[in-house]
DNA sequence: AAAAAACGTTGACTTTGGTCAACGCTTTTG
DNA sequence: CAAAAGCGTTGACCAAAGTCAACGTTTTTT
């Protein structure tokens, strides 16, 4: 249990087995069907998930309705709507997930003590959202600089877990698409 | 000196006086005139930049040479290409001066040292780097799921002084946009 | 096993943003 | 102070993405 969350904590910041220990306390597991959700807009985000096992999709409606995604999470992955969660504000995503998921919850209060209690905690929480950070940048750049071509063709050499696993037409609404557009843009790749 | 650097700190978790003289060791001033460059695409990132006075940018070329601005940075905000400042890599991003500017640096030997002598100082990190990752999020989803007018009046409303210091070519730069259109944008909005 | 839902593709047409050229105005430079 | 560069706007035209409808296939549900 919880394997993969601390080989993950442990590729940034080595714990020592009683860290591990303590840690473990706060960490919360949570199984989620396909479809189901973890979050919903108008609520509010009460923890941070950790990917175990499963995929999930972070996304918001616009006004006609759409769903746009604008994350998904494979294993090893985190989500979560880090503004609601650290701000207690109702929520402006949905949160649920793609395939059978297997999490790991933490609190808010369980994120705060881990703050105080355990250094390494916040130095893990911040190489992971410095991580985001970066990831996220780049592919603004890629957004507001690339072809549609180059966008789709690195994203499948970026995340080709990703193209695999999860319909086109959800990555079309990731990458700000009609899905026939995509389809479009595909074959025109193809026919290269 | 540092005045608004301390003030900003101390906003997000506030600091003794002898915490506050420890720190000012590491820091670096440094006076930048309009259109110097900060940074320069190839060159490694050496430090992270505070703007006590000034504005600047961020932006990479794209393949036809045309300026992306991925990022602006007026008094109070931090601007780097961190990717390259913490990997060593060369930046992909140009940095430059959009008035004559005054600066706070932190060098990546003072960022590691501060990291490990002021526990604050990776809680003003981590704060930071996380209400910036808050901030891009919101700009994406903006950028899937939103009308141009809707973008461009909430860019208004949200950075009036970027409005007021910045050219208009750039904004449209920042949204992904010519500025033809960006033009045409703002007659269909004010003659509603 | 049958019915329903979800998915991806294609075609025809519309809407939107990009491109190119021109112009007047303001700011910067020499 | 004069010349040059930078800036924002507009018009005409072109290219690209969105919309709507239809279809065949696959997956899910019952």
């Amino acid at each position: 249990m919880y394997e993969l969350f601390f080989r993950e904590f442990n590729k940034k910041i080595a714990l020592t087995p009683e860290e591990q220990d303590l840690i473990k306390k706060y960490l919360t597991p949570k199984k989620l069907r396909k479809k189901q959700y973890l979050l919903q807009e108008g609520d509010v985000c009460k923890f941070v998930a950790f990917v175990e096992k499963g995929a999930l999709r972070q996304y918001s409606l616009d006004e006609s309705g759409n769903e746009r995604i604008i994350q998904f999470a494979l294993e090893g992955w985190t989500i979560s709507d880090l503004y609601s969660f650290l701000t207690g504000e109702t929520a402006t995503y949905h949160i649920d997930a793609l395939e059978d998921s297997e999490l790991v919850l933490i609190s808010k209060s369980a994120h705060e003590e881990l703050l105080q209690k355990v250094a390494k905690y916040e130095t893990y929480t911040r190489l992971k959202i410095t991580g985001a950070y970066i990831a996220m940048q780049k592919r603004l750049t890629s957004i507001i600089s690339s072809s549609l071509e180059e966008r789709y063709s690195s994203f499948i050499t970026l995340y080709p877990d990703i193209v695999q696993r999860v319909p086109q037409h959800m990555i079309a609404s990731y990458m700000g698409l009609q899905p026939e557009t995509l389809s479009r843009i595909r074959r025109r790749i193809s026919s290269r």
